[in-house]
DNA sequence: TATTATTAGGGAAAACCTAACTAACTACAG
DNA sequence: CTGTAGTTAGTTAGGTTTTCCCTAATAATA
């Protein structure tokens, strides 16, 4: 049993270093290796919002006004969002992801996909409808 | 098809989260919630070498010395790694992790290890088997 | 003399802040 | 309806702390 459960292990952590590989790999694709943790979490932020103004940003995240300035000011410089003015009120600006920005904030999705396509390459609808129903039963 | 693989998806997304929660919660526990990536990188990189010196960890990270001695210096202050002279060379001293930097070190094996407890919990053997080979056929 | 680690004294970058400012919108007094 | 006074959105200026890196010089030991 003490085997077995070695055996699972050792699965489950070829399967979570493989996502990890894979998100790591999705961050240096985009050219951004020393991106901070607190970076990618802005930016995930800023993707779950959709349409965020620096105000509502800033009150999300509790951080002042200025923080958000600086973080967006260099974000831009990392081509990672750009802004756009609203067209209703001239004081507002959104905070737009661009397609560089948006891949690392969902970098970890992609990487999730990527494996489930490269399980999808060995096994077969019977196995997957096991793997889902066992998965299913632990949580 | 779409829909066995979104369900796929969301269990396997639930799996990493749960991992990933787990290996949060115990950087919680030791009381380090504003550990940096490179700080248990490094943490890692000392509990794999086992035995390490700071001209042997300046090498392998290929870092100056007195930026190793700085580094040192702080996960003294926060109790994650003693000195120990060699006591066959009195130039020498041994980075060692006390029991929080060992358990910083290896956060993530441990949230692996509780998230297979917990699968057992609601797993049997016979079940534990089928998920093994269908792991294994993938990679 | 050579080697190990430390000290002294730097620098850059991220991540936060307050205070003061500009531009743009809103409301209401005349 | 217009002018101005007040409000709001974001920026600028100037500051701090912490991490993470460096070189040069030094102390202790081999």
């Amino acid at each position: 049993m003490a085997e077995k459960l070695d055996r699972l292990l050792i699965s489950l952590d070829q399967l979570i270093r493989i996502r990890n590989e894979t998100s790591h790999a999705i961050l240096s694709e985009c050219g951004v290796p020393d991106i901070t943790v607190k970076q990618i979490t802005y930016l995930k932020t800023i993707d779950e919002q959709g349409e965020v103004t620096f105000t509502r940003l800033a009150e999300i995240t509790r951080n002042s006004k200025p923080t958000i300035t600086e973080l967006i000011n260099r974000f831009e410089n990392m081509e990672c969002v750009y802004r756009e003015r609203c067209p209703h009120d001239g004081r507002v600006l959104y905070i737009r992801l661009t397609d560089k920005g948006r891949r690392i904030a969902r970098a970890d999705n992609y990487a999730l996909s990527r494996l489930i396509e490269r399980m999808m390459e060995t096994l077969d609808e019977d196995d997957i409808d096991v793997l889902v129903t066992l998965l299913r039963k632990v949580w």
